[in-house]
This record gives structure tokens, C-alpha cells and sequence, in this order.
DNA sequence: GTCTATACGCAGATAGAC
DNA sequence: GTCTATCTGCGTATAGAC
């Protein structure tokens, strides 16, 4: 999900904020730490980048493009609606399961500065109006169940995210005592997750 | 949802913080910005609270206590499942329209100071163990499909909290410029929620 | 109990030597 | 480009008058 691999020092420096900046967000990240996980000094960060700020902006606005294109060329491949949804969740989980952080994040951010967010969003125009023809496109042919094509979205997205942003709280509401079993819990979600919606919207073939 | 109301000087303060702490979280709050919500000097918080942290943590404390506890209950009644599922969906939506800032509030603190969480949570001793019992038993009885109960409460909370903690993003990508739609496909989901668990649990009476 | 004034530390940002 | 040293403002916290 990196190709931040040189050491040159602007290299460097993102590296470092993306990791301190995805773990901590921009108000619990200190340029201190940002510069001494860079092993530079904090004067470099604002040579750089003018302002954290600025730093956060360039790291944000990255991680964003990184996270969306990927997922959605996959729906609109031409497998079976089945298939499809079933690699979606997958992908999506594992993805999650790699950068553990990312949901509590982005959520965070979100909401600290929707503004900010909904100005660099908008101009990435990701359009989910051909997803949402493709899942109208099954319901018609009985495949799927009719129902609002944004509320499989959205229901996709909760299940495979939420448990990743709730996890402090998710862990000790449902196993206690034992948490340790909640990363396989995670883990597992990838078939239950699957069996739950296509339970739900699949239609048996008359 | 709020049984802080006498207007002494403890209990403007209370209800100060509880308003300014959930819109802006730990870090974000200005103590400023509290007394002056509470019309009261900056001096004042302190004497009554030492320090900020413990502010917070009378305000986090009581806000768990009070979120949990009505709503296990309702589970555990004795109608038929398939109405106490869609009981349990009505309730929470309709107490997350009237505290939208809740749930992207709670997820931020709980992901910044995790330890403090678990301390606090451990103690309060939710007990989902009953309601797992009682979703096995419709599972023994053939009421429901057979899965893992923790998957039901957590696809359940995902799926009502997670469009309220994204709403920033969610509104643009499920609805790109008619974002004002967005508050009408939230208080939708108490039908269409429900709809999407019980189509995939429920098991056709034989 | 409530206020004003102030201390203090922290973190972002800049100056300037090398 | 990279460093050390320093400035500056903000925000929590305290001192002390009333």
C-alpha cells in the first residue's frame, strides 16, 4: 500500500508522518516524534512541508487515493454477483487486516474537519453510480433481492470496517475476559460476513 | 438522555462539558470554550475539577453507563425474536438521530486512550453472555439460522452506528451532490436494517 | 464560591550557523 | 540541506483578592 520506499530525506519525512500521523491523528501527532521516527531533526519537517498542516494534508490526501479505486473495479468486473460481493469483503477485510489503524483514523479525521475533507473528496470523484446500475442490473434480473442499492453499500462497508474502529470496545463487549480471540473473530469475518449478506439479498435461482 | 438539569454551578459545568467534550473529544476541547458554554470563568472548572483529564472522565464514565443498559434489556424480553430485533434497531437509530455526534465521539476516545477505556469498561461488567444465550436457544429451537451470535450484535451495531460515525463520507459516496438526502436514508434504515438482518436470520416456520 | 491576573510548559515555527 | 538555539503563542493550571 507504500511505494514510499527511497531514503532520500523528503521520502523519509512521509514515511515517518504517515506512520506516527495514521496511529496518533494530526492533533496527538507531535512534529517531535514525527522527526525522530524520521531519525531527522524537526527543523527538516517545516522545510519540507511549511506546517504540519500542510505535512497532514500531503499525507492525508494520499492515503485517501490509495484506499478507493482498488475496490471498486472489482465489483464491476463480470463474475457472478455471488463471486463478486464474496471477493469484495475479502479484499477488503485483508486490506483491514494490514493497516489495523486505518479505520479509527479516517474516521477521526473525518469528522474533526469535515470541510477539509469533503473539498479534497470531492475532487476525487468516486463514482459508485456504476455499481449502484450494476446491483439495480441483478435485482432486475432476480438475481438479488430489490431493495435501495445504497443500503447493500453501506451495509458491506459497516460490517467489514466497524469491527476495526470499535475494536477497544467490540473486543470486551463480546468475548470479556478473553480478548485475545477477537483478531481471529476478525479474521473469520471474511466467510461470516459473506454468508450474512448473501443469506440476505441472494434470491434462489427459480 | 440527560438528567443533569438544576442549574448550580456543578451541574453547568457538567452539562458544558458533556455538550462541548462530544463535539470536539478530549483533545479538541478547550477549557475556554467549556466555561464559556457554561457561562462560568476558566478558574471555576478547576476548582470544581482539578484538572482537565478528570473533567473528562466524569463526563466519559457517565455517558457509558448511561448507552448501554436499555438496550440489552429489550433483547432479553419475551417476544418473538423477530420483534425484538426490530425493536432493538428502532431504539438505537432513533437515540443516535437525537445524538448524532455520539458514536464518532466515542469511537475517537476509546482508539486515543484505549487503556483508560478497558479500566472503566472492564468494571461496568456489560454482560452479553445472556443475550447470546438467548439468540442459541432460537438457533437450537430452528427459529434462526445457525452462526456465531457475536457476528448478529456485531453486524447489528455496525450496521446502525457506522453510517452515523462515516457520515461525512458516507453522504458523499452514497449520494455525491444531494448530500441533504443523506438524513432522510438514516432515519430510512430503522425499516431497511431490520429488513436485511431478518431476511438473512430468520428461517421460514416449517 | 467566584473572579482576575499570572505562571508554566509544551509544541509549532523561525533564525541563523555550518 | 541539515543542524542547534530560540521565539512565540496557546492552553492548562495556580495564586490570590474579593
Amino acid at each position: 500500500m507504500n511505494e514510499i520506499k527511497k531514503d532520500n530525506t523528503e521520502d523519509k519525512i512521509l514515511k515517518a508522518a504517515k506512520t506516527i500521523f495514521i496511529r496518533k491523528g494530526m492533533e496527538g501527532a507531535r512534529m517531535q516524534e514525527i522527526a525522530d521516527e524520521a531519525g531527522i531533526n524537526k527543523a527538516l519537517l517545516h522545510y519540507y512541508f511549511r506546517s504540519k498542516q500542510k505535512l497532514f494534508e500531503a499525507i492525508f490526501v494520499n492515503l485517501l487515493t490509495q484506499i478507493f479505486p482498488n475496490i471498486t473495479t472489482l465489483l464491476l468486473s463480470d463474475k457472478p454477483i455471488e463471486e463478486k460481493i464474496g471477493l469484495f469483503i475479502e479484499k477488503y477485510i485483508d486490506m483491514l487486516l494490514q493497516n489495523p489503524y486505518l479505520p479509527a483514523f479516517v474516521l477521526k479525521e473525518i469528522n474533526r474537519d469535515s470541510d477539509f475533507f469533503e473539498k479534497t473528496f470531492s475532487n476525487r470523484k468516486i463514482d459508485l453510480n456504476l455499481i449502484f446500475n450494476m446491483l439495480e442490473k441483478e435485482m432486475e434480473a432476480g438475481n438479488i433481492r430489490k431493495m435501495n442499492p445504497r443500503d447493500i453499500m453501506a451495509n458491506l462497508l459497516a460490517m467489514c470496517i466497524f469491527p476495526f474502529a470499535a475494536k477497544p470496545m467490540l473486543k470486551l463487549l463480546l468475548f470479556g475476559e478473553n480478548h485475545q480471540q477477537y483478531d481471529q473473530f476478525l479474521e473469520e469475518r471474511k466467510s461470516t460476513i459473506k454468508e450474512f449478506v448473501l443469506n440476505s439479498i441472494v434470491l434462489p435461482k427459480s
